[in-house]
DNA sequence: TCTGGGGTCCTAGGACCC
DNA sequence: TCTGGGGTCCTAGGACCC
């Protein structure tokens, strides 16, 4: 009789790190930091940065000192470079299995059901090596009958130097003793409410949920929670999904670089969200049924707090940019309040389809002059860098951009910033 | 002074209908 | 002296993920 069919899973370490070591040798064996967007706070780790007790998400400013003390080399984020050496990762991956699932920028789920005969613990390290090889990432993988023990055996494998990178939970015995020893709140889809509901009926370890009666589960929580017992049992109930399904939403938002007070600039920020929303619709080819406009205080502040956000049905759908930014607008000027110290907006989108599937209307105005215009600025765009050609409701200045003062090259995809080899 | 951005899924509750 | 029952659809908000 077949067993459940082995997946893995693939992680790379410390991805965003990893990329800035590849390009820059001297960041190896010192501690290096990433930082989110506006240099917010830290969202990669190197393992001597995770050493000194830096935790994902701690803000920059009250890092400053322990930046200081140990030199810590600082990076804003560069998703253009991490987004090109996950492409690199991923057509490395190719080799090792039909069937693959990029569940996130640096991981892969992999159908490993095809190989009955091979050693599974050798060919994950076979598979390390060649991503290590192709694109001098790093990584550790994890192998189970489900997506949750997969994971799971990942983060045991990231965490134990003894399992050498790969951790293998599809035999019972090694299964039951790493279970024994992992916590809850690590397991994948356990976030701090549930962990904190399980502590309160004296279930911390992935043992002890395994053998929790899924009704109880449910009762407690929701179907997720069922799903995740099962799956710790062997069972599986999430499948590989190696076609991605149609995304329903799509979102384009931002702290400002400086606190924003005028309606006017507040207009020109949410206008410039709504057309980089237009960009990414039109690159994947979608247009938006729903767009919703909101902008916020910030909770961190003393100050009065306002969240503000309107909703507005797109129709005929559209993925037009000046349309956008008249209905972005509109929500703006409807949920406008002034006298309140704003520090993010963003534009959301929503019933999104194909062009192509959209509804229409006997009374649709015709669309083609538009949709030239639309292609012929993405073009420009694209061919002489983003921003080229904009409409100037986005604003010229646009002082509440976001700051970036770390940021590193696009080593792999801007010519210019080729790295160069003197001999 | 300074705390990211982009997603998914689930549930409860209201509106509405027959 | 008394106010149905069942179904669908939509939305807001929570929880979680990377």
């Amino acid at each position: 009789m077949a067993g459940p069919t082995p997946i893995a899973l693939i992680d790379c370490n410390n991805f965003y790190v990893s990329c800035e070591r590849v390009f820059n040798p001297r960041l190896e064996g010192v501690p290096v930091l990433v930082l989110s967007n506006n240099d917010g706070c830290a969202i990669a780790r190197s393992n001597e940065v995770k050493a000194l007790g830096i935790k994902m998400g701690d803000p920059a400013f009250k890092l400053r000192p322990l930046i200081e003390k140990h030199g810590i080399r600082v990076f804003s984020s560069n998703y253009v470079l991490y987004g090109d050496m996950s492409r690199r990762v991923q057509e490395a991956l190719g080799q090792f299995s039909p069937e693959t699932e990029c569940y996130s920028i640096d991981e892969t789920f992999l159908d490993f059901g095809g190989f009955p005969h091979v050693d599974l613990w050798a060919y994950g390290q076979e598979m390390r090596g060649t991503v290590q090889k192709w694109t001098g990432i790093p990584t550790c993988v994890g192998i189970g009958p489900t997506k949750t023990l997969a994971k799971l055996a990942n983060a045991v494998a990231k965490k134990n130097p003894t399992f050498g990178g790969v951790c293998d939970v599809m035999e019972e015995p090694v299964r039951a003793a790493v279970l024994r020893a992992f916590e809850v709140s690590d397991i994948w889809g356990i976030g701090r409410a549930t962990t904190a509901k399980l502590a309160g009926i004296g279930t911390t370890t992935a043992a002890q949920l395994r053998d929790l009666s899924p009704k109880r589960a449910r009762s407690m929580g929701t179907v997720v929670l069922e799903r995740t017992i099962m799956e710790l049992r062997g069972l599986p109930c999430l499948a590989l999904e190696d076609v991605a399904p149609q995304r329903k939403g799509m979102a384009c938002t931002r702290s400002f670089g400086r606190v924003v007070t005028s309606k006017a600039e507040m207009l020109e920020a949410v206008a410039s969200h709504a057309s980089r929303a237009g960009e990414k619709l039109r690159q994947h080819g979608l247009v938006a049924g729903k767009l919703t406009a909101f902008f916020h205080t910030s909770p961190h502040r003393d100050d009065p707090q306002h969240h503000a956000s309107r909703v507005t049905r797109l129709f005929p759908m559209s993925s037009d940019t000046p349309t956008l930014i008249t209905a972005a607008s509109r929500c703006v000027e409807a949920a406008w309040r002034q006298g309140f110290r704003y520090v993010k907006a963003g534009v959301l989108l929503d019933d999104l389809c194909r062009a192509e599937d959209a509804p229409r209307t006997l009374f649709d105005a015709p669309t083609e002059r538009e949709a030239k215009c639309m292609a012929t600025m993405d073009q420009l765009n694209v061919r002489f860098g983003r921003g080229t050609v904009a409409l100037a409701a986005t604003g010229i200045e646009k002082g509440w951009k976001l700051r970036a003062e770390h940021h590193s090259p696009c080593y792999t995809t801007r010519l210019a910033e080729v790295p160069v080899v003197r001999a």
